[in-house]
DNA sequence: GCTAGCTTGTCAACCGGTTGCCACCGGCCT
DNA sequence: AGGCCGGTGGCAACCGGTTGACAAGCTAGC
């Protein structure tokens, strides 16, 4: 019955040591702490008493073992580098932070089998895991999906779980925007083939020129980043293209640079357009022109659907709507110079 | 004795399940996966196919509970929206992967009261924690850190591994260069009172400028993001200044995108320099001057010295050596035009 | 041939919670 | 007053690993 409760650096406190504060049995302890109405009233107010003066704090690995509930999801990324997921990061850790849960980040590097490894890594620390990697063949992931929740973005596999864009809500806008310009002939950047996203915006453009009486033609980008984009200028400027529409905003601000640099007048010579609205989009010079996701948003979603899964009724995939794409006209989009 | 190994959601296996199959006892499952040398080679070969075949992968959570150790360490942050953080993240779940560990990444929401709760929820599920929160008493830190290996990132405090930038030598070639173009006045625009960095950086002025024969004095900043730095562009043009270095990049960008905004030449009327050299940092027009931080190498180095800490002796900080800075001239900072 | 000494594998306890089952308690009904 | 009942709390087993102590098996030495 000394002073201070804490000084030096003890190891926490368990629950024995609240229950042996409380007088009470381990068991009653737990039951207290999470089950509520289960013990009596003053029982409990004791119990948090002492839980309370032990700074007592549950030992998540402890209660994960016979529960198997860890508490804890997993955001799976193919690349720590692209600013784009920068949101998605922010909205799934507040997102998990909201439902109770933390969160671990991992990198699958873009391989696939670096995927498969990490995914089995993890899975036993995990209730669920956000996959983000949008690349990799499908049916590992199924396996994975019926073994443990799995919610994906930017991509669809039947029977699995994911929360995808509106890709023709975003780019309709953006055809129109162009068209209105007066632009006929418009080249689309395109990313890594397997990606989802990008079969997507290829479609819907396919699918949206020519009520509009434009021409679209695909130029294949070699990586979805500024290096990609800048390498493709010189294709571009062999095409009749007056407008492309990049993969991603790193395309875009890459492919913008390079003209700028190569003294190619943008939007005069050349309308740019990206994807994802990153920061750094509207710090280019001219302004890039963008189709912005709420990715913030999208990654809040995509947790709260884990949870969900985790949490609900087993084998119902929540019902998601489609995420609203939003165009943001600034200065990289204009009419073509005549001439 | 059926074909397929795996096919259902059937759940992971466990040491017992190896052991089953090898016909052994777990424990010896145990020695032979952790233990090299203390099981007989024909039984670790026997043990390990066994292992293979039903794909087995330790349960973290299991392991974490009789030995402490839980191969997981924690990055706090205060903010994950600044774009400074991004570089310490991939940094640290690299140098995490490299060493074998998970990261899990929490945020401070910039509240002390919120970084101590956090630090609590947190401390039982990780060996380790690297602080890059920089705000926040003390007292609490230097607890916690004697009960648990930290590494404070950007901050000192007596007793507690830190790794820290060698501010005078990031400043020092940043004044020299503001010399250089003609300027004589330079105003330091502040971050957080609370930051260590911040300190330093202000400290290094007052300590630099005089020998340069240069005046300069302190604007402070409300907030240390673009809006903060937009913000601050009316004191800075009341004041004699011809310079602005500010506390970081995005007050940076944010106040030369106000001047540039209300017709202020940049670098003409006013230079303009950064810290950090954040992602977007030479996207701006005129590209931003700054000084620029390995942010990504010192994420993975603060993880290093983390698992030093951990896996070594007790007790005994690694010494560590402050990284180094680099300027970097861009377009933001040149002579002041007379008149 | 017997024992000392080493190697190898097993037994059982433990980490810190959770939970099914049961015992005990007091109150209420008949 | 006795019996039943709902509410409360404790016992003990269990989750999946780890590890100290020990026994069995083997070799080697006398």
């Amino acid at each position: 019955m000394t002073g201070p409760v804490s000084d030096e650096p003890q190891p926490p406190a368990t629950i024995y040591d609240v229950a042996r504060l409380a007088r009470v049995s381990p068991s009653t302890v737990s039951r207290a702490l999470n089950k509520p109405g289960r013990i009596s009233a003053q029982t409990e107010r004791k119990i948090r008493a002492a839980a309370e003066r032990l700074e007592f704090e549950i030992n998540p690995m402890a209660r994960a073992l016979p529960t198997g509930r860890r508490m804890t999801l997993a955001l799976m990324l193919a690349d720590i580098t692209n600013p784009v997921v920068f949101g998605l990061i922010r909205g799934a850790e507040r997102g998990a932070a909201a439902a109770g849960y933390t969160l671990i980040i991992a990198e699958s590097q873009e391989s696939g089998e670096a995927e498969l490894r990490m995914l089995r890594k993890i899975q036993a620390s995990v209730d669920g895991i956000v996959l983000a990697t949008a690349r990799g063949p499908a049916e590992p992931i199924r396996q994975f999906a019926r073994a443990k929740p799995i919610v994906l973005v930017n991509r669809v596999e039947p029977a699995v779980a994911s929360i995808i864009p509106d890709v023709p809500g975003g780019v309709a806008p953006l055809l129109d925007h162009l068209r209105a310009c007066g632009h006929a002939n418009v080249a689309y950047l395109s990313g890594p083939a397997a990606s989802w996203v990008n079969s997507e915006r290829w479609a819907a453009l396919v699918r949206l020129a020519p009520p509009l009486r434009m021409s679209v033609f695909e130029i294949p980008g070699r990586a979805p980043t500024m290096a990609g984009g800048a390498e493709a200028l010189e294709r571009v400027m062999l095409s009749p293209a007056t407008a492309v529409i990049a993969f991603n905003d790193l395309m875009a601000i890459g492919l913008l640079r390079q003209a700028r640099q190569e003294k190619i007048a943008v939007p005069g010579r050349l309308s740019i357009a990206g994807f994802d609205n990153i920061f750094g989009a509207e710090l280019t010079t001219p302004a890039l022109t963008t189709v912005a996701a709420p990715l913030e948003d999208a990654g809040a979603r995509a947790v709260e659907a884990l949870v969900a899964l985790i949490e609900g009724s087993p084998a119902r995939l929540p019902e998601m709507s489609p995420f609203e794409l939003r165009l943001i006209v600034r200065d990289s989009t204009g009419p073509p110079a005549v001439g």
